[in-house]
DNA sequence: CGCCAGGGCCTCA
DNA sequence: TGAGGCCATGGC
C-alpha cells in the first residue's frame, strides 16, 4: 500500500495516544476559544520554543510568570538584560529578548481580540512581518493561540514526509504545507493533533539517526532503510 | 564529550 | 531564492 497524508495520520493516531500539546489544548471540546492571557502565553512560548527543547522553554516561562512579567506591559517594561536573565534557560537569550519586546510593540498596536476576528490569511502575513516571527512561528501562533486551521511545518515534518517519499527532502516550508493540506480535512483539531503526532513519532523512531526496526510505518515507508 | 532541540535573520552570490 | 553563518542552553 501507498502511503498519503491522511494515511499517516490514520497511522500515527491508532499508534500513538492523544498528544495534548501546549498545556490547555483540552479546550476543544469545553470552550471555543482561550482567554487573553493563554494566548499571550502561548505567542511567547511559541517565540521561545524556536531551535530549542520544549523542557527549556518551559523553564523560561516559568521564570517570566514568577517574575509578573507574562504580561505586554511587563516586557517592555523591564530591562533587556533581566529578560534575557528570566529566559536563559530557552537559549538564543539575547536574540528572543529582543523579539519578545518586538511581539510586545506589536501586540500593544494590534491587540488580541483585533487579531482574534482576522483571516487566517491576513494575519498571517501581518505576523510574517514583525521580526522574528517566520512560517512555523506563524502558523504556530495561529494555531495554538487563535485556534484557526493553519497547518504547521518543521523540521520533523520535513524529515518524515521526505523519508516516506510524500515529499523531496529539500522542499520548501510553504510547498510542503500546500500538499499536505490539500489532502486533509481544514480543521483546527486535526492540524493541531497531526503536528504533534508527527512530532511525536519524530521523537520515538524517525530521528535523526532513524530506528527502522521498530517503526510503525516501516511497512509503507518508500525508503526501507 | 558531541549531538540535537517544536527557527529565523542576515549576508552574499 | 537559497545556501551558509550565527545565535546559546540543557538533556541525553
Amino acid at each position: 500500500m501507498i502511503l498519503t497524508f491522511p494515511l499517516v495520520y490514520q497511522t500515527l493516531l491508532e499508534n500513538y495516544s492523544p498528544q495534548g500539546w501546549w498545556p490547555i489544548n483540552t479546550v476543544y471540546k469545553k470552550r471555543l476559544s482561550l482567554s487573553n492571557e493563554e494566548k499571550f502565553e502561548i505567542i511567547i512560548g511559541a517565540i521561545l520554543t524556536q531551535n530549542t527543547a520544549w523542557t527549556n522553554v518551559e523553564k523560561a516561562l516559568n521564570e517570566l510568570r514568577r517574575n509578573n512579567c507574562l504580561n505586554v506591559k511587563a516586557i517592555l517594561e523591564t530591562k533587556h538584560e533581566t529578560l534575557a536573565q528570566y529566559i536563559k534557560s530557552s537559549g538564543y537569550n539575547n536574540q528572543k529578548a529582543e523579539r519578545l519586546k518586538i511581539i510586545a510593540q506589536f501586540l500593544l498596536q494590534h491587540p488580541l481580540d483585533e487579531l482574534q476576528k482576522m483571516e487566517i490569511k491576513g494575519l498571517r502575513t501581518l505576523l510574517l512581518s514583525v521580526k522574528g516571527i517566520g512560517p512555523e512561528t506563524a502558523d504556530s501562533i495561529i494555531l495554538y493561540a487563535f485556534m484557526k486551521p493553519s497547518f504547521v511545518i518543521d523540521t520533523y515534518t520535513k524529515r518524515i514526509m521526505s523519508r516516506i517519499g510524500l515529499c523531496r527532502k529539500d522542499v520548501s516550508y510553504d510547498e510542503l504545507q500546500t500538499l499536505i493540506v490539500s489532502t486533509i480535512e481544514k480543521n483546527t483539531e486535526i492540524y493541531n493533533e497531526y503536528h504533534a503526532l508527527l512530532v511525536e513519532h519524530a521523537k520515538r523512531y524517525c530521528r535523526t539517526k532513524p530506528l527502522c526496526e521498530e517503526c510503525i510505518l516501516k511497512d509503507n515507508c518508500s525508503r526501507q532503510f
